[in-house]
DNA sequence: AATAAAATTTAGACAAATCTAAAAATAGGT
DNA sequence: ACCTATTTTTAGATTTGTCTAAATTTTATT
């Protein structure tokens, strides 16, 4: 089926707001979300249940369906694959990514993703640790924990980035924690819940602010 | 200035459209390249006037102004940088490229069409044979002419196609015809204007609806 | 120069996607 | 259970880009 690319927004919206748990979403949620009307919101949730692509129950709020799910995978698929290609075939950095990405994951050919996902070697990650959807919309998400619940002495490696905003990246780059990196938690403050962190073969000191939106693999 | 993608490609068929000669150019004439109606062309001949990218004059027709035609130039950029990226890096065929960057030639990054052209190494030549313009809008015609007009024995080097329709190029590939391939003109019937050609090493019969297609850049 | 034919524009309508303001439904607190 | 505050929907308007049908202008012909 041939989507808009405002409808395509609203699928991806709802896909990220779904996350794990099986609850309906409410208009005003997605309203906030893609900075729009609530209003809005209730004309397109219209179209997008006549489409068949979401369940629709007035005053109670939205979920995929099925194929609205797999029409979710398809464009987020499309979107990490670009942000790979974006950083390791164009240089550009993993700040930069995501406002080109989100023009690119409407172009519309499958030929073209499939070809860019050989280009690259199937990655299996975007460059903020995000899993990329294969093909027939297969997920493999890591168990990672957010470094604030990592506690005292535990080790782990830095897999992805919960707030992907470009002035976080930023801060990351600036202060050499990247993905990959290995991180062992030294102390940890009362107070504030900031860290004393060994990373690679440098220590830092970290806010709670940075260490709750650091994804970490633990190691044993 | 931001434009819209029907915008863009208003622009886009106006300048196709206008080719060396400096006439205006009807409704009629983009509503049919367009494939819309000339009433549609009105409408949006008005908005491209108060944008200043066109001169329109009412029942006379339309013609870039400068800044129109940098924007044209912008375009077609884009479109035939992405041409060549869709071949070279992921193998797409010639007559398979059209489409997809006629999507691509509407994302808005400067940076990215940049980086593109890099990692191309600046070509200066599409798929098609036709000149890629420079970041400032600089054009590198080449000077040729088509197959038609080689006079008998004459001799030159294929450079590009008149007609870009995916049926003309599969009939190119399947005759192995393609872009540097040296030709010479043997024969030349006087009924139909078919000719005999010397291509490479071998002999070929092709009909003037072909030769009338190719570009030459003739030799000696 | 008058008139017929062709091209072009206007007027009015429509769909997509949005908004504001008003109405309706739901949820929370006592 | 009631009333209020919040959330959600409806109604009506707007913009972009399109269409059809009618009106107007240009052009071509005699």
């Amino acid at each position: 089926m041939i989507l808009t690319r405002a409808e395509e927004n609203y699928i991806k919206t709802i896909f990220h707001l779904e996350g794990d748990d099986n609850q309906l979403i409410s208009t005003n949620a997605i309203a906030e979300e893609m900075e729009t009307k609530p209003s809005s919101v209730t004309d397109m949730a219209k179209r997008l249940a006549d489409k068949e692509l979401i369940h629709y129950v007035k005053y109670q709020g939205v979920s995929l369906t099925d194929k609205g799910r797999r029409t979710a995978l398809a464009i987020v698929r499309k979107h990490r694959l670009w942000e790979v290609f974006l950083v390791k075939k164009l240089d550009f950095t993993w700040d930069e990514v995501h406002e080109v990405a989100e023009q690119l994951e409407h172009i519309k050919s499958e030929k073209l993703i499939d070809k860019i996902d050989e280009l690259l070697d199937f990655p299996k990650y975007d460059p903020h640790g995000d899993p990329i959807p294969s093909k027939d919309g297969e997920f493999q998400e890591r168990n990672k924990i957010v470094l604030s619940e990592l506690p005292i002495s535990g080790k782990g490696v830095c897999v992805g980035v919960k707030d992907s905003s470009p002035s976080f990246l930023k801060f990351l780059d600036k202060h050499q924690i990247a993905l990959g990196h290995t991180i062992q938690v030294l102390e940890r403050e009362a107070f504030d819940a900031s860290m004393k962190i060994q990373i690679n073969d440098r220590q830092l000191h970290i806010s709670n602010q940075i260490a709750a939106n650091l994804y970490i693999k633990q190691q044993n």
